[in-house]
DNA sequence: GTGTTTCTGCAGAATATTCTGCAATATAAC
DNA sequence: GTTATATTGCAGAATATTCTGCAGAAACAC
């Protein structure tokens, strides 16, 4: 999808209906048009090759092939991304095609991610954990990774954080008085733990927001969350994969830490202060 | 890149020096080639466009039309794909443009990932994994979430783990008796903490088996380790991404499954009896 | 309804692109 | 060194693409 501004060279004083059809449609299958010539064009969209010229030059260009080669312009970085993001997914036949595969099946979770993830609400979840009181993070057996890492970097940037750790024993006391104000973010994946759906529950009653990252909407968080994320979690239907739930999970923190920038320095610099006298980190 | 198979009708009896060049270059940079004109691609190589249309003609097309109608088809799908992917890495002006940022850069770690790690390295890496008695597993601070995803991923496997776990002072109790026949898989990216660096160290003394994941050869973990993958961890220069990092455990986990198929599948059978019998599973 | 203006497509002109015969040059064979 | 063969590019023919003048159709004003 471009815009129009991308390929008006002059802003058209006015088009005619046909013009802002060639051009609707151009705008919107330009990674088609581009290979089109006008004649083609004219065809598919059941017009005179006439008046895809006249669009051109309505445009401000010399003609149909300067207009062609502006769409080539903006199409072609694309086409060189993924030139080299490489190879199809091959069958796997040995260990060493585990490597390839199963990051070719990452990345395409990550697209699939951006593709699934409504900006909304993706915006709507790093306002609420910008005004929490406190951040309750939630997530079980091969997933805790994930609530480990959030929760380090939640604390990062100075939110207080309740990673909930099962097992100890303690995790109720640690919910003990979530109320509202406070947000809960809980990760759950097939086959769900009970224990982090009936956690997701209690916060609900509770009046804390809860925000569910899971991997469709017929998962058991659904409702409970007042805001749902779905990543997909699978690779080649067998193995899992929590690659795409980190990256969003890193996303929302990055977005943090947009926010709050100038807060996000200062607290950087104490740290950093920190670590020196402490000598943590290796020289 | 493409592949001959793909763009030669018949396979061509032989072809004269120029006709290689030519398709040497269109195989090569066929994203850019599949825009030119048979006079633009000629002046490019500096040969006349008879050559261009007799290569054509040599791999079984009508003529030059033909041979870049082939190629469309070919690059065609994949500018889609981008194009659904949404837009090219933008300038982050907006907590909107964060997630698909993020996403795209990981995707982008994810493609260099897959390029630098020689599989043959990968390949001994699981080996080592799956002949190892026990395996040690050490990544501090905001890394640390990796450990705990390999540490649950390889016991899920059936192995026996030691998640090595700093702050509490009983770490270097765990590591009292590593030695020969033990594995230690140890993560850390700048700025390198201390203790990973010197755990490392002292592995190696051991004699310990010493896997390490970091982000370039000038690592300090470098002199220690037996094995190195190394693994792009940075976003936009400012934020860090494990996802990269994550994805390749995922390959190395899944290679060691696949290695181990009858024992894995054995394993989780057990698995699945004892997780019925607790109702650890929400249904 | 009539006149005016705008819009559209056809047909052919203008231009750009591709194709082929031929000659020049390079390469290989002996 | 000579001859035979293969390779290449030039020039112009053939074809494809784009552009423009014009006429008919549609929209609008009154």
């Amino acid at each position: 999808m471009l815009r129009m501004e991308q390929i008006a060279r002059v802003m058209p004083s006015g088009l005619t209906p046909i013009q802002r059809k060639v051009l609707d449609h151009i705008l919107k299958h330009s990674e088609q048009v581009v290979f089109l010539t006008a004649t083609d064009l004219a065809r598919q969209l059941n017009v005179s090759d006439t008046s895809i010229v006249r669009l051109a030059q309505a445009l401000g260009y010399e003609g149909y092939p300067g207009l062609k080669r502006r769409m080539r312009e903006l199409v072609q970085p694309r086409l060189s991304t993924v030139e080299r993001l490489g190879e199809t997914v091959r069958k796997v036949e040995s260990v060493d095609d585990v490597l390839s595969n199963v990051l070719l099946c990452d990345m395409n979770n990550l697209r699939k991610t951006a593709e699934d993830i409504d900006p909304e609400v993706f915006s709507l979840v790093v306002d609420v954990l910008e005004e929490a009181k406190r951040v309750f993070v939630i997530a079980l057996r091969s997933t805790h990774c994930l609530a480990v890492f959030m929760a380090s970097a939640l604390r990062f940037l100075g939110r207080e954080v309740i990673l909930l750790t099962p097992g100890t024993g303690e995790m109720w006391e640690q919910l003990r008085d979530i109320g509202s104000g406070d947000v809960i973010v809980g990760f759950s994946f097939p086959r769900y733990t009970k224990i982090t759906v009936q956690v997701m529950a209690f916060a609900r009653e509770r009046n804390a927001r809860v925000v569910a990252i899971t991997d469709g909407d017929l998962s058991p968080l659904a409702s409970s969350a007042h805001y749902m994320m779905t990543v997909p979690y699978e690779i080649d239907s067998f193995v899992e994969s929590f690659t795409a739930a980190l990256s969003l999970v890193n996303a929302l923190v990055t977005g943090l830490a947009f926010r709050r920038q100038a807060d996000t320095i200062k607290i950087l610099q104490g740290m950093e202060d920190a670590w020196a006298r402490e000598g943590i980190y290796w020289e």
